[in-house]
DNA sequence: GGAGTCACG
DNA sequence: GACGTACGTGACTCCA
């Protein structure tokens, strides 16, 4: 915090601020249209600055345009700038007008950046000095006297603070952004060379100057960079320096206020509709502006100029987002809430953790354009005083929790999660955002808020990192000013409702699609959420046990490794590995990786460990053992919430392309179960006293859907006569009757299935079997024999893909194919097979989803204790109190089954057992 | 941050 | 004749 003992000499940096706020704010605009959110910006951080210092000297400096000393240096120098917007050009001269009426020092020099200014300043005064800036060059200025102050994100520096920022000291930092460059200033540093070398180079060699004296030490490719670039350092390194001794003609004890020129500001706000700011001049106020914002919650009128816009963020063009800070206030909104058809809201937390995160303020928005953040607990120093939260959060509670209010919102799971961390659960979940795009385009990379604004609202949200900083310091949502809160978080809530009037219309044509989204992802949000909130009972001493033991083994193999190889090597890198088994052991490689690596992976070394070589056979064991141990045994205890002593997923709803759903932080969709060594790690995953976990798990689902969808005759006739899939398929292939099957038939005809799945060719048929490749093919031709409506579905699959650019599963999932129209052979293959795999997947994906909402409501309705607690795309698990077992294994095995119903039946296996492994 | 590898369905 | 070669995920380590 800074230092109020003595008065500093606060310089600001006003061009790097008008850039940032520029960017970070929304584009506000007076009622002719004139662009304000800049200037609003910089306006409110000097009011801060002078508040929280309260100083007897200071000065705004600001870049002159034109050239400077720097572009004589270096032609080059600034080249990659954009131009600057249209949009901030014309703020500069009445933001500049305004600063200087309102008494600020205001200084541009000519052919002198502010930077240099600045430096210039802070060198000649002899008392402590405060540099607001958001450029982090100027850290080389930081010293015991002078320090940083970066007044949008809050970050304060000393030189602590630089070392921890940078990992380098100040006097190191013109080093440091020497040998990394920058490429917006286009100053050259070291090719691949970022923060992390140019730290470790530092930490080692301790200067630039040394660094360039061993140039020669350095190995490898960075080296040769290193040693390319000695002849550009020197230049780059002089123009990253900021300059301390450029000629002023005001020394910094001649910086000091002058009395503010009221009948000029007034003149300048009434322009631009600053409105609080001219009830701060005690002028009495026209009463022909325009009104938006602020006049409707009354009492801005003679606020002082120090609450700055908080009280009412407002433009033309409709915006207005409004700060709910008093009671009366908040009944206005409770009471429009309440009367709304639909309103969309945001929760503002603590935390990206939803077991532990706790609210700061909720936004809602009613009508597009008009939205209200209600702050409840930014604790930073010098916050307003807000609502109290708890007594609030109760007054909001029998909104939120009124299944008859339909609420919008952008992935509600997280905020209904948030809620239930204060006792609220939140009912009448009518629409998610989230999930309108994804059942629209699952093949959208992102369907995060910002991602979905830019590109269907042509709107650029505020970033949060432009509010919060990123990295280990960023600022919790607590310690944001509420002049930055509101404008964010009202806008949340604004561009939700925008996004869903977006969305809404589309869907709403789709029959289909509008059910898939309000019979399947809608309801499946809070299922989902109460399996999070559930999580997983692990027993992190078995963990531990087994790290121990697989460190153990791990040392063994590494030991008859290095032997084998006769030296010592890293284990874990691929390159290295390749070196020693390619080129010094002379093993000829059987394939290249897709950048032209010779290849170690699995099936290849297997390969070569099947030719009688020893390293590959030991490189193996030991993959296999530090995956164990790094993925499992090492990092699940770490996961777990010391609070529930359980482990808590995260599941996506909008992830996969197919439908399915993922896991992640932990992943608990990929805990081991081929090895023995890896089923150790499911028995610890384990049940609570007196409970059991139950499996289930679909039989098949996958060649089920595919009997349904094509309609072959002879495979749904199989699985109607319960016959076991594969030897069934065996049997047709080789035309051997079912009894006599041998186990290599029955395994080349599962490898089969699998592979129509997939949309294999014969050529992966050929790898995986480790036959001949015509072999394949005939295995493959006399499968379309037998089955000739699979053939006939996969061709129409094709067919239908090339025609529409989709393909859908039985429920009208749609999965978009553009590249099913490639000219690049490679490429439009591979959107064929996914045409092919994608229906299948999808709708297992459909009818396990239609199947935990059943069975989510039905636990419900019963009143039985039992939890879901994990789903694995055909498996769905359960902690069962050992009472209700009978009751739940019938029960969740017959919704499973009528889940859907298909033309073939839908067979569901299940176990239990005191872990997770037993349960199979 | 990308590449390589490997865990699951 | 060449293209590349079975779908979908997430996490870890190495290396720049």
């Amino acid at each position: 915090m800074p230092n109020h003992t003595s008065k500093p000499l606060v310089l600001v940096d006003g061009s790097s601020y008008l850039f940032r706020a520029f960017h970070a704010l929304p584009p506000l605009t007076n009622s002719h249209g004139e662009p304000t959110g800049a200037m609003h910006g910089v306006l409110n951080m000097l009011d801060k600055l002078r508040k929280d210092y309260d100083p007897e000297h200071m000065a705004v400096i600001f870049d002159a345009p034109g050239k400077t000393f720097r572009d004589d240096m270096f032609p080059d120098y600034k080249a990659n700038r954009p131009p600057m917007p249209d949009d901030l050009r014309g703020q500069i001269e009445p933001l500049l007008d305004i600063i200087k009426a309102q008494g600020y020092p205001l200084l541009i020099i000519p052919d002198v950046e502010a930077d240099d200014v600045i430096g210039t300043l802070a060198q000649e005064y002899a008392g402590k000095v405060i540099i607001s800036t958001g450029d982090k060059d100027m850290a080389q200025l930081v010293d015991a006297r002078v320090h940083l102050i970066n007044t949008m994100s809050g970050l304060y520096s000393d030189p602590a603070g630089v070392v921890e920022k940078f990992g380098v000291a100040p006097e190191r930092i013109r080093d440091y952004l020497t040998l990394i460059g920058d490429t917006v200033d286009n100053v050259p540093g070291v090719n691949k060379v970022g923060p992390k070398t140019a730290v470790k180079w530092l930490a080692e060699y301790g200067s630039l100057e040394n660094i360039m004296a061993h140039a020669d030490e350095f190995k490898g490719k960075v080296g040769e960079y290193l040693r390319e670039a000695l002849a550009h350092l020197p230049l780059s390194y002089e123009l990253v320096t900021i300059k301390c001794d450029v000629a002023l003609d005001c020394s910094p004890e001649a910086l000091t206020f002058t009395p503010p020129d009221v009948d000029k500001l007034h003149a300048l706000y009434e322009r631009y509709e600053f409105r609080t700011r001219l009830a701060g001049l005690g002028k009495e106020t026209p009463p022909n502006l325009p009104l938006s914002g602020e006049e409707q919650e009354g009492g801005a009128s003679g606020s002082p100029p120090d609450k700055g816009e908080l009280e009412g963020v407002s433009s033309a063009e409709g915006v207005s987002y409004q700060t709910i800070l008093t009671q009366a206030d908040l009944d206005t909104w409770l009471q429009r809430l309440q009367a709304a058809a639909e309103f969309a809201f945001d929760t503002e937390t603590t935390s990206l953790d939803y077991m532990e995160a706790q609210i700061v303020g909720v936004s809602f928005a009613i009508n597009a354009g008009e939205a209200a953040y209600l702050p409840l607990a930014h604790d930073y120093l010098g916050a307003p005083p807000q609502l109290d939260r708890d007594a609030t959060l109760a007054q909001l509670k029998p909104l939120l929790e009124d299944p008859a209010l339909r609420k919008i919102g952008q992935n509600l799971k997280y905020d209904r999660s948030v809620l239930l961390n204060h006792g609220i659960e939140l009912r009448g979940i009518a629409h998610d955002t989230m999930l309108e795009s994804y059942v629209l385009d699952s093949t959208a990379n992102r369907h995060d808020m910002d991602t979905l604004c830019a590109k269907y609202l042509n709107h650029t949200n505020i970033s949060f990192i432009d509010i919060a900083g990123k990295g280990k310091n960023q600022l919790t949502f607590n310690q944001i000013a509420l002049e930055q809160a509101t404008p964010y978080a009202a806008e949340d809530a604004d561009m939700t409702l925008q996004l869903h009037q977006h969305f809404w219309p589309q869907l709403q044509a789709l029959d289909a699609q509008r059910k898939l989204y309000e019979e399947v992802e809608v309801p499946l949000v809070s299922v989902l959420s109460s399996i999070e909130r559930n999580g997983v009972k692990v027993d992190a001493t078995m963990l531990a046990k087994q790290s121990k033991e697989l460190e153990t083994r791990m040392q063994e193999v590494v030991k008859q490794a290095y032997a084998a190889a006769d030296q010592e090597f890293n284990l874990a890198s691929p390159k290295q590995l390749g070196e020693i088994l390619y080129t010094k052991l002379g093993l000829h490689a059987p394939r290249k990786t897709p950048k032209g690596q010779p290849s170690t992976a699995e099936d290849v070394l297997e390969e070569l460990a099947a030719q009688g070589h020893e390293l590959p056979t030991l490189i193996l064991e030991h993959r296999g053992l530090a995956k164990l141990k790094s993925t499992y045994t090492d990092k699940l205890p770490e996961q777990i919430n010391p609070r529930t002593g359980r482990v808590h997923t995260s599941y996506h709803q909008a992830v996969a392309s197919t439908g399915r759903l993922s896991s992640s932080d932990p992943n608990l969709q990929n805990i081991p179960i081929r090895t023995e060594e890896g089923r150790r790690i499911r028995q610890a995953f384990i049940a609570d006293t007196g409970n059991k976990l139950l499996a289930a798990d679909y039989s098949q689902i996958e060649l089920r859907i595919m009997a349904h969808l094509s309609g072959d005759k002879g495979l749904l006739d199989a699985f109607a006569h319960g016959l076991d899939v594969h030897r069934a398929t065996a049997a047709e292939v080789f035309g051997t009757p079912l009894a006599e099957v041998s186990i290599e038939q029955r395994r080349a005809a599962k490898a089969i299935n699998f592979g129509l799945i997939y949309g294999m060719s014969a050529f992966g048929l050929a790898k995986q079997l480790g036959v001949d490749r015509r072999d394949a093919q005939d295995y493959v031709n006399l499968y379309f024999a037998r089955y000739p409506g699979v053939k006939q579905y996969m061709d129409d699959t094709r067919e239908q893909a090339r025609a529409q650019g989709y393909v859908e599963t039985l429920f009208g999932r749609r999965l978009f194919l553009p590249d099913i129209q490639s000219k690049n052979a490679a490429t439009r293959q591979y959107a064929e097979r996914t045409a092919i795999n994608a229906p299948m997947q999808g709708t297992a994906a459909d009818i396990i989803k239609k199947a935990m909402i059943a069975v989510a409501a039905w636990l419900r309705d019963s009143g039985l204790q039992t939890r879901m607690i994990m789903q694995v795309h055909d498996e769905l698990v359960f902690e069962v109190p050992e009472a209700e077992l009978e009751t739940v294994r019938a029960q969740v095995t017959a919704l499973m089954t009528t889940a859907v119903t298909l033309d073939v039946p839908l067979v569901v296996d299940s176990g239990v057992g005191d872990n997770w492994d037993e349960a199979h």
